[in-house]
DNA sequence: TACTTTGACTTTCTTTGACTTTCACTTACT
DNA sequence: AGTAAGTGAAAGTCAAAGAAAGTCAAAGTA
C-alpha cells in the first residue's frame, strides 16, 4: 500500500518535470484537496522530500494570494555537488573561504559575488553559540553553492 | 488568484517606466476605480510597496483637486545606510526580498547577486529556532547590505 | 520505534468599509 | 472688499474580516 506522502511526492516531481522551469507554484490548500488530505500534510513532504539535502529549495508566502514555490537546484550530478557533500555538516570560515576563492579563481563569480558570500560566512556576525557556528555556516554556504549551481554549470560544462 | 496589490503595484511601476519623469501623479479614487476596489486599497499598496525603503517617496494633497505623487527616487549609499539602520533588529522574509528586488530594480546588484542574498535568507534553511530567524536574518541582511555598500564605495567616482 | 496522518490553533498578508481630516470653493455677513 | 462659515471633494486612518500558509503535538500505522 503505497503511502499518501509517496503519492504526493510523486506527483509534485511529476509536476516540475512537466514544467518548463526548474520550478512550480502551489496553493497548499489545492493540492490537499485534490489528495483529500490535510493541509499540513503537504508541509509535512516538503519537508522530508524537498528539503536542501535534497536538492530542493522552498519559498513561500502566506496571506490571500499565498502560495508555495519548489525550487529544484540540479546539484546532484556535477563538481558542486562533490563539494556540497564535502563541506558535510559543518565546516571552519578559513576553510569556507577557500571554496570560495577557488571558486574566483576560476572566474566562476565575481569578487563582489564572492565578497557577499564570505560577509555572511564571517565568525564574528553569527549570532549563535560557538559550536554552533560550523553548523550554521555550513548550511549558508551549502544553500548559496546550491543558488548559484545552475547559473555556474551551464558555463562550466 | 493574482494578488490585487501585485497587480495595482505593477500597473503604478509600468506608468513611471512610460513617463519622461520619475514621478507620477494619480488619483486615488480613479485608480481603486480601474481596479474596482476599496480606495484605501490604494494606501495598503503605497505602504507596503512604494515606502522609503523601496527608494520611492510619496506626497499627497487631500481636497478638491487632490492628487497623490510617487516619486521614484535615486537609492544611494546614503540611502543604503538609512535602510540598514531602518531594518531594526529582525525583519520578515518577504520585507527582505522586497528590499533586495529594490536593489536590483535601481541596478545596484546583479540577478545572481540578488538570488545568491535571498538564498541565505529563506525562512526554509536558517536552522534556529522559529522565533529566532527574523533576528538572524536581519543580522544576515545588514551584513550583506554593509558589504554592498562598502563595494559601491570604491566603485563610485 | 520510527514514520505518517490529522486537526486545532497561530501567524502573516490582503481586502474592505466606516469614520476622520484636509483642502478649495462658495455663500453670507459686516 | 474682506472675513467667517458652510459644502463637497478628495485623501488618510484604523480595525475587522478574509485568505492563505505554518506549527505542533497527539493519534495512527508498519
Amino acid at each position: 500500500m503505497a503511502r499518501l506522502s509517496d503519492l504526493i511526492e510523486d506527483f509534485i516531481k511529476s509536476l516540475i518535470e512537466e514544467a518548463d522551469e526548474e520550478y512550480i507554484e502551489i496553493k497548499r490548500n489545492e493540492l490537499a484537496n485534490i489528495f483529500n488530505c490535510a493541509p499540513s500534510q503537504i508541509n509535512y513532504v516538503l519537508e522530508t522530500r524537498f528539503n536542501l539535502s535534497n536538492g530542493y529549495i522552498i519559498e513561500s508566502r502566506r496571506g490571500g494570494g499565498g502560495y508555495i514555490k519548489i525550487i529544484k537546484r540540479p546539484v546532484s550530478k556535477d563538481w558542486m555537488s562533490k563539494l556540497i557533500s564535502d563541506i558535510g555538516d559543518n565546516i571552519t570560515e578559513s576553510k569556507s573561504r577557500l571554496y570560495i576563492d577557488t571558486l574566483l579563481e576560476h572566474n566562476l563569480i565575481t569578487e563582489r559575488e564572492a565578497a557577499l558570500m564570505k560577509s555572511v560566512l564571517n565568525e564574528k556576525i553569527l549570532p549563535v553559540a560557538q559550536y554552533e557556528k560550523p553548523i550554521l555556516r555550513a548550511i549558508l554556504l551549502k544553500v548559496m553553492l546550491a543558488e548559484l549551481s545552475n547559473n555556474l554549470m551551464k558555463r562550466s560544462d
